[in-house]
DNA sequence: AGTATTAATGAGAATAATTCTCATTTATTT
DNA sequence: AAATAAATGAGAATTATTCTCATTAATACT
């Protein structure tokens, strides 16, 4: 079993209270992207709407959730503790869901070294990066296998 | 001279009407992406917002145009016409402007390869990619040289 | 453990971005 | 040049997110 919730929150000073916990509770369980319609809809009336989203931001602070947008405009949702693999994101057209893919130690090798050269062109730091893919699954996901 | 903002439409068989051409015009003297609170300060009252929105979004029906959202969440807009290189997205968190770079061919071949391999791992057809690198402008652009 | 202090929550109002509606204007077709 | 079809402007409607503030819960202090 890895973590519990409670000790996420106390390991990050962060006050443990109901709606932390029943947040982390479900992207602990989805271990992957969650819209945020999703996450709403998991949680039901469980936590009060402007709640939620006190708590994602609260969890943005402490630096373990990233925020992003899909093609379609939907705000995308992830955990990333400390143990997360590097990884980049899949985006399906067809049905709009979010795949964590990763990419080979190669591949983030020539990457790094690309950036590198792109920090001195544009007198950047760069600190982060992120591969996003566009296409559609050929039914293997929630929506397609209609 | 480019193409002008009516051949481009009439070469899409759309037609020309002036906020379509007012639109294309700010667009392509930009010749780099664009937010759309910018987009708005330039035209100022020339076109109405509802109009505004609806250009924009026949100019992605005919595919000339790419819409994607900063780490800001600030909805980003660029002219991607068919003479246009294939690039990536360079994000400023101080001033948040968002800078075109390329990557090397090589990279692009390698980056190929890896996405040929998640096609059949995660049964899908992968159409497009995009990098996008995060970090800090040290003092070159807009809002930073203070 | 019990109280005081401080922080977090819920409910709904406020805000901001985008889409929609519909009467008027502008393009296109004939 | 008239008829038809499409696009526009203005503002209303919608949606996602943030804010406000009275209430509730968590932490700190004895």
């Amino acid at each position: 079993m890895g973590k519990n919730s409670a000790k996420i929150l106390s390991d990050h000073n962060v006050s443990i209270t109901n709606p932390r916990i029943l947040v982390l509770e479900v992207l602990l369980n989805q271990k992957g992207p969650l819209m945020i319609d999703e996450l709403q809809s998991i949680l039901g009336n469980k936590v009060a709407k402007s709640t939620l989203y006190r708590v994602l931001s609260d969890l943005k602070k402490i630096n373990i959730l990233h925020e992003f947008t899909s093609p379609e405009n939907q705000t995308v949702v992830e955990l990333v503790l400390e143990d997360r693999a590097h990884h980049h994101h899949l985006f399906c057209s067809d049905c709009g869901e979010v795949i964590d893919v990763e990419l080979s130690n190669e591949f983030e090798a020539f990457l790094a070294k690309e950036i590198k050269l792109l920090e001195e062109k544009f007198k950047f730091n760069i600190s982060d990066h992120r591969v996003e893919m566009f296409g559609q699954c050929t039914n293997q996901c929630k929506n397609c296998s209609s």
